[in-house]
DNA sequence: CTTGACCTTCCAGTTACTGGAACCTCTATC
DNA sequence: GATAGAGGTTCCAGTAACTGGAAGGTCAAG
């Protein structure tokens, strides 16, 4: 299989995949004209790694990820510890963006938006530092 | 006033600001001994970027700022019309996370985190596409 | 005159790709 | 056999916003 029916099997694209291949999260055999020749197991491990991105792991969480996903010896503990500190990491950011969200939909709801030059978003930017 | 007084003042590293001086947001003095002393000026400058950064706003989005609030012929309009569209993007990206974070929550339930390697995890992660 | 804190510049590394150039290969068609 | 077009290859550079570290200059105190 080419790369470019991986890609559409996966929704990743090939630049994405040759980069995964860069990095050594994948390692699909070649064929005799130098094209990447890609078998089940190389599409099962770019879907896991899809899935694992669109759930927010860093590329080196899904490697560690794929590698209990390989190791017989592993404990699901393991696993769930590791999503569990992701989840945590989600809801911080989830919280700070919310902060964000909620400051800065207060500056908009206090400015006018018209053609004076008077803003209450910039006004508050460059409140005096205290 | 040196950098690391500033850094205090305003709380951005002086790394940062080093580097805020590099890509042209700030144009601080030069004392004799070629050390940056930085004015008011400078300083509120500085506020001005820490406070954007703090609600998300790229530095891109931040030099587009400063460039408003030191212009003026700018209208509210304009500044109301930049936070509305970050609000959008902040919004859109709490979404995201937020899925992330619900399908997340359901597979750590999933799994029982035990010593087994059988982990609802990783097995959901492995699914055969579909 | 030395020590330590602070300052300088410059270079490299981070994350996860993405775009583009230059070039090779395969298939189909004329 | 020539050619066109789609698809493959490698390699280099760029993105965002810093951050760490090396090598070295400066200043105040003892």
């Amino acid at each position: 299989m080419n790369i470019k029916q991986v890609a559409e099997q996966t929704g990743l694209p090939a630049k994405t995949i040759r980069y995964y291949e860069d990095i050594g999260l994948i390692a699909p055999d070649r064929g005799p004209n130098g094209y990447r020749s890609f078998g089940p197991r190389d599409v099962q491990r770019l879907a896991f790694l899809a899935r694992a991105r669109n759930l927010g792991f860093s590329l080196d969480e899904c490697r560690r990820l794929m590698g209990l996903y390989c190791d017989d010896t592993r404990t699901s503990r393991e696993v769930r510890d590791m999503a569990n500190a992701h989840l945590a990491e989600l809801r911080e950011k989830i919280a700070q963006l919310r902060e964000m969200e909620s400051q800065l939909q207060t500056l908009v709801a206090a400015c006018r938006g018209d053609d004076d030059p008077d803003c209450a978003i910039l006004n508050d930017l460059a409140r005096p530092p205290g």
